[in-house]
DNA sequence: GGGAGATATCTTGATATCGAGATACCTGCG
DNA sequence: CGCAGGTATCTCGATATCAAGATATCTCCC
């Protein structure tokens, strides 16, 4: 089946046939889907109150195991959010009662987020249903092509998240 | 090479043994590759002086061939924005002198946006630069590998751009 | 111990995005 | 013809994000 991405590579060999587009066949692909997911994970976080950017940061606490608390620079890591971001959304989700801030009593400079008992449960249930709707979306792809898909992608992810950048 | 995800999945299983984390392996790389993909993206146009969003709506009109123009409806569907946003980008590049809007002859609804010839220019020096920039982050991957998770990952895109979502 | 440079977090101001609704126009059927 | 429903674009208010810089604390070497 075609998609858009293969609508717009044809019209670049029609207007720049001096240009190699191929990377676009892989990079547009995944910028693409990735939006199309977005809007997916919106839709269905709502069903359960969460808006996909606090989804995001409740179960980074989750799974870092119990007590359920990262420093604010640990988020960053894994959200890939500047520290401004992380702080506003630090704010936000303590006044919903889902994480409070704690002193780090290791560094007088850093804090500790911790989930509450209402924000672990919140993020339990999201991730059940983010789950379900997921797979459905891999129904297209045998287990084997998954596996394939999920290698291929590492390489590229890889650099960037190794290297400092 | 470890990546991020796998740091994330090996965390799930950890906490969560009782659930199957397998499509993250794929979405969670397609999401965060995405990411990564942008802050590149936004320091390669900065050569340029573009915006991510300039870019990609001066080269959907470039695409268009001449006389390089399209409807705000049709830039919608390539750009995966909301009709707000459109509105905002095509005035604020109408500031800049490089698209104008034209009255849509067949539909007094409509109207038309066509890039002018400084928009023109801008998008073809900022497609070379952005492709030369991509090659170098597909360098990973050997000619077939970059064949095979195009087409995987068609298969995922491809229910979203032909169904109306 | 003291100071230079690194690090962790927060603050601030500008800006791009979204969702919902408004407006104007088109289309097809009775 | 005229109206109902659909479509194209724009408006508006709320909000999340970013970049750059401020502040407080830590580290390490002299």
């Amino acid at each position: 089946m075609e998609d858009e991405v293969d609508r717009l590579v044809a019209a670049w060999r029609r207007e720049r046939p001096d240009l190699d587009v191929e990377p676009l066949e892989v990079l547009s692909r995944v910028s693409r889907l990735a939006r199309h997911l977005d809007r997916a994970r919106r839709t269905a976080f709502a069903e359960h109150g969460l808006e996909p950017w606090e989804f995001d940061v409740l179960t980074a606490l989750r799974r870092a195991g119990s007590p359920y608390q990262l420093s604010p620079g640990q988020l960053l890591t894994q959200t890939l959010v500047t520290s401004g971001t992380m702080t506003n959304r630090i704010d936000r989700l303590t006044g919903k009662g889902l994480v409070k801030r704690l002193p780090d009593p290791d560094d007088r400079r850093g804090v500790l987020v911790r989930l509450t008992d209402d924000g672990r449960d919140r993020a339990d249930q999201a991730l059940a249903g983010l789950l379900t709707h997921e797979r459905e979306l891999l129904a297209q792809l045998s287990s084997g092509q998954q596996g394939e898909l999920a290698a291929l992608l590492r390489l590229l992810v890889a650099p960037f998240d190794n290297i400092p950048g």
